[in-house]
DNA sequence: CACTTGGTATACCGATCGGTATAATACCCC
DNA sequence: GGGGTATTATACCGATCGGTATACCAAGTG
């Protein structure tokens, strides 16, 4: 691995760990063993290292969220998929995922906030997307897109917490749960 | 008001905003009109200063929700009440409740995180009691409290966290969806 | 009056913050 | 071998970090 590599990783486990926030550059060049000019050649700020890591982690997931958000009629089988994708990328991206999830709730003008926000309202968007599309099928729901994207996504990302935290197993027993918990919902 | 209140007021604005690691204690004097030394004598260090907020918003808080949570057979009603007690909390006290969001889903290892686990944790284990109690009534839901307990108030911090951002309306009526939401997943 | 007590300010501590100017390497292409 | 280009380290910047030693001052108490 080379050295860029290294500091992404160190500064990926830091951030997780104690927040943006908790961490400073000099510990992360430590960590990776290089001195702060070197990290500062490679991302030019502290901030630029937060999003150099979202620009990585977060692209492959969003296109997974993408290509699994597609409406085609059949709404049970579409959030079947997007837990598919939430549950498989926490688990290949645990550490990642602690950290997204972490920026997702922190507070509106901390500067790790302002990175994220963009890349995470993309997804937000995809999932309101699918019930939208779908209000064309359940009359019901219409009007409640946003509500309904929101607890899916938070429904989702308890999970997710407490598979972190090591208190449930993250299979698709769980998934089945969290999918069958949220649409019993919905329909009323 | 006196000092002492006028510094944890602004503390609390500070914190909810950027986040505990985002703000100096410098600042919170000067945003309080008094220097260091007086933040110092009356809570002893940036700690002391968190500690203190959550002791005197989240008392309460908890108490309220400790009442809310005694089990009398009628678990919808439970629910409710539940519900009740956190958005009428939430409408209460919005500056603390985003900061009390922000510390819940912060890294583990996070100062701020140490401080707030205890009592967040506290009523945690109310919710998860309600439904430990409810599974003498509903057999189906055993050995499911815990998933149950983090949904549940996963799903009220949803709607809250959307009506923080100004998206949706806290009335009675999203209170009814939220709890109806979570109930119909409950007997599956 | 003398004396304590609680509250406040001036001025300072060492450490760390994010960031950089400069220069020395190491490597590749010519 | 020469000339770039990329990578790295030494050493430093001003500012801010959390925290404190000291002393002043007002109010209450004997």
């Amino acid at each position: 691995m080379d050295n860029k590599t290294i500091i992404l990783s160190r500064a990926l486990e830091a951030f997780a760990a104690r927040g943006y926030d908790g961490v400073g550059v000099q510990e992360i060049a430590a960590a990776a063993g290089v001195t702060k000019p070197t990290l500062y050649h490679y991302f030019g700020s502290k901030q630029g290292l937060l999003t150099a890591l979202m620009d990585i982690y977060l692209e492959p997931f969003n296109q997974q969220v993408a290509a699994a958000a597609e409406y085609r009629g059949d709404l049970p089988a579409t959030l079947t998929a997007l837990a598919r994708v939430y549950f498989s990328y926490a688990k290949e991206q645990p550490v990642f995922y602690r950290m997204l999830l972490a920026m997702s709730y922190a507070p509106h003008n901390s500067e790790a906030r302002l990175v994220s926000a963009t890349q995470q309202s993309q997804q937000y968007h995809l999932v309101e997307a699918v019930f939208f599309s779908a209000a064309r099928d359940h009359g019901n729901m219409r009007g409640r897109h946003q509500l309904f994207a929101a607890n899916f996504i938070g429904l989702m990302n308890t999970s997710i917490s407490l598979w972190l935290n090591g208190s449930v197993k993250l299979d698709d027993t769980l998934l089945q749960q969290v999918v069958r918990q949220f649409q019993y919902g919905i329909y009323s």
